[in-house]
Order: structure tokens, then C-alpha cells, then sequence
DNA sequence: GAGTGGTCTAGACCACGCA
DNA sequence: GCGTGGTCTAGACCACTCT
């Protein structure tokens, strides 16, 4: 992967520290080491890539601000593990009045495969017609609905994904696990919206009921588009919690 | 401020470079480096303080990631100033559909002092009570209204507010170069709302437009609140964005 | 006690901005 | 050419975890 021949000095060169981020973030992706595994001990990662600890450390902080790994002093690094909790605690953010984190079931109403349409083929980058899955589902909680979800991933990442079992909770878990495919971050678009005859029927709302819509696209960690997904949400009892920095 | 006395190695202590952080932010928040100065090299404050230059470098590096220093290679260390224009990029996120940035601009409806309420003494950690100053403005961009926003303020933070001639524009930049109140980060709750009659009217849109709601509070580097405010937009033409991390 | 990450230091050299 | 921050190294010691 890296070689001595590359050190620093050479012109226009990347930092050694961001060569050793990206290496490492490439064997994580590639399932050199899989989520909630152990890396290398930092002096172990330094001597194999030829450079000084104070070097990999400061990758590894790197990929720890990230959320690509996780530190315990005195344990080790481990890959980040998208369990069903932390994965709705990130990218799941209707909370009650008081704050508190709802933990929504969900309950798919249809699934099926088709080509992706020209917005699909520019978020994802396709080069030619591909084809996707689109995903809807219900969010429910105290068994009431409380979001709909449509969710539109690419075909090709996600074979037979359509015949799991776990599409009912957060898909970020599913799609590391058993895709390989970590989601590190998310854009989105918030606007307010009046619930139609269909969202209403979904939801169990009124029709006019003001709507969160939320249109968001996913990424890896290399900046790879790989989920795009619309949500309504009610928020006549929650909120939708952001933090500004 | 720092004294060698409480060096490492006492039991309990928080990290050298945690304690320099500290030192650093309480001088900047009293005002004794003003927005856009220099702060003194690593290598001065490190004698100042007594501690090496590898632990100010953690402390500044950590301050320039919450934003509330700037650093520019060959130059120095910069107190973050807030300007319009970032601010505005910061903490006002609508946005065009192609993404695209608004700079609106402000009109003020009303400006009065009266007690804080029950929930403004909590936010505002209030121990009896006290006054603040409420705000409230249209956002307005291309002659057209696309916000209103309700602004509460500690009076006792901000005296004579009332009397300034640039409540129309960003206010933060104003909190910090008048009152030294830095602030640099928010929690935000939205929802989803339905115009009624008064915000129809100030908004020029149709009773019933769905508006998006935003309840926020702004914090010091200290996590002292020091505004609340409650903004609803009108996203009919406009997105709000998010970036999920 | 051995092994891990966390803190702190000291020093070398590079890249950048400016006079 | 000097002063600044940025990178990289080497080594010491601390705090935590497990056996």
C-alpha cells in the first residue's frame, strides 16, 4: 500500500499523516477489518507502514472525528459498529418535546427494482442507465405513524438486499454489515409541506397536516453518494432536533 | 491566570492543554484579544504559560475546530471574527434549490424590554427575575419576506441594544463586536407549521402556507445561553439545510 | 505485569506571508 | 530573511484494561 519511496519533500505531496488516513480508510472499506474488530496497535500500523506512532496517531484521531473508528484507552481501535441505537440516535433525529429519542419501528409497504431517473443518475454517479431500489416504508412509534420514508439506493451496491430480513429498522447497520457500505454523513433539504390524500392515508393524519419533508442524500467516507431517501415527518407531537457549529 | 503550581501529575486535574484551552477562551470572552487580532505565537504563549509548544498547538488546534480561532500559516492566530457574511452563512441556512446561498436582508417590527417569562428564566439560568429584550424582524430577500423571527436577549447582557443602528442585518456579528458575547453554536428544534393569520400577514403568503418552525438557542463557548429565538420560514422557494455528521 | 491509547516534551525541518 | 503555523519524529511517562 504505502512505500518508503514516497516519503515527504516530494513536491505536492499529501501530508504523510493524510496518506496513512486514506490507506487505513481504504482497508476499512475494502473489509480489511470488519465493524467492531480491532486495528493494529498504533506502534504495530506504524512500523508496517514505515512511519513514526505521533504520524498514525494523528491519523487515527483523524478517523475518529470522522466516526470511521472508535479509541479506548487501554483496549484499542475498533471500526465503528452502526448498531440499530447509535445509527437512529445520528441520522434519525425526531425527538420528543422534552428531548428525549424516539425508537421507531418501521413496516415496509412496497420494495421493487426499476432504472433510476436523470436526478438518480447524477446524485449516484452513474455513468449510463442503472438500475435501483426503491424502498418505501412506515416509521411508527406507541404505534402510531409518525414519518414515511422513501428510500432509493443503487442496484448494483445492494444486491438481493430486497430479501433481507432487517428492513424494518435503521438500514446504516444493514448496509455495513451486510453491504460493506459505511455511511459517514448526510445532506439534507428540510422544507414544509402539506400532507396529501396519499401521506395523510400513510400517516393517519388529517389532510393538510404540515409536514417535515426531509430529502437527503448519504455518503461514504469517500465522499460517494449511496442512499437517497425523502421522509415526511409529523411533528405535531415531535421536533426535529439540530446542532449548529 | 495559569500558575506551574498545578502542573500533571495531580490526581484528578484536567490535561495541561484542556487547562490552556481554558486559560486561552476566558481571555478571549473577556475581551483582552479583540475579534480579528492576533493572538502571540505558540512559542510566546508556551513561555507565558510555562508549558511547551506542542500542548498551546492542542489547545489552539482545538479552538480553531470550535471555530472560535482562526489560523493562517505564516501569518498567526486570528480571534474569529463574525461577519455578516459568515455568520449569515453559519447560522441562516435557507437556501436556494440549487443550493445556493440567501443574504437577506432585515426589517425590525418591534423592539420592547419586559420580564423574562418562566421559560426564558430557565434557558437563561435566570436565579430571580429579570428582564430581557424581544425582537421581532422580517428576513427579507429580493423585496420579498422569507422569514419572521422572534429574538429574546438577556437585558442585562446586552444594555442599550435598542439604541443600535445595525439590528437589521446578522445579529451575531453584532452580539460580538459590541457586547463581546461570542456565540458559537445552537440547538435547533423543527417542526412543521400552518401560517396563521398574523404570520400570514407579516410573511405576505397565504393563511394556511405551510412554514417551517424553528426554535433555537445560542450558546457562548462557555454553554451559557444567550439568545432564544424563534424563526419560521417560508420554504415554498427555499430549502433549509443540514449537514448530518 | 504487559499492552493499549492519552499526554507532554523537545527538536528538526517545511510551507507560507511579508517586509 | 525572519517569523509564523504545519508536519514529522523520538522518547518519556500516565491512565486504563485485561490476565
Amino acid at each position: 500500500m504505502h512505500s518508503t519511496a514516497d516519503m515527504n519533500n516530494t513536491v505536492g505531496s499529501r501530508p504523510l499523516y493524510k496518506q496513512v488516513y486514506d490507506s487505513l480508510a481504504n482497508r476499512i472499506s475494502e473489509g480489511d477489518w470488519k465493524p467492531a474488530q480491532s486495528l493494529p496497535s498504533e506502534f504495530a500500523l506504524a512500523a508496517e507502514l514505515g512511519v513514526s506512532q505521533g504520524t498514525v496517531r494523528k491519523a487515527l484521531t483523524e478517523l475518529e472525528t470522522d466516526k470511521v473508528v472508535e479509541r479506548r484507552q487501554g483496549k484499542g481501535t475498533f471500526v465503528s459498529e452502526h448498531t440499530d441505537e447509535d445509527s437512529n440516535f445520528r441520522f434519525f433525529r425526531l425527538t420528543r418535546r422534552d428531548g428525549s429519542r424516539l425508537m421507531p419501528t418501521g413496516k415496509i409497504e412496497s420494495i421493487h427494482r426499476r432504472p433510476a431517473n436523470r436526478l438518480e443518475r447524477t446524485v449516484f454517479g452513474f455513468e449510463e442507465s442503472d438500475d435501483v431500489i426503491e424502498i418505501c416504508r412506515l416509521r411508527i412509534v406507541d404505534d402510531l405513524p409518525c414519518a414515511t420514508e422513501n428510500i432509493v439506493i443503487p442496484h448494483r451496491l445492494f444486491p438481493d438486499i430486497e430479501k433481507s430480513t432487517s428492513l424494518t429498522t435503521s438500514l446504516y447497520p444493514l448496509y455495513q454489515r451486510e453491504f460493506g457500505i459505511h455511511v459517514v454523513n448526510a445532506e439534507e433539504q428540510l422544507r414544509s409541506e402539506i400532507a396529501n390524500k396519499q401521506q395523510a392515508k400513510r400517516l393517519k393524519a388529517p389532510i393538510g397536516t404540515p409536514l417535515l419533508r426531509v430529502d437527503r442524500i448519504a455518503h461514504t467516507i469517500h465522499g460517494q453518494a449511496v442512499e437517497r431517501r425523502t421522509s415526511r415527518l409529523d411533528t405535531r407531537n415531535y421536533s426535529y432536533s439540530v446542532m449548529v457549529n
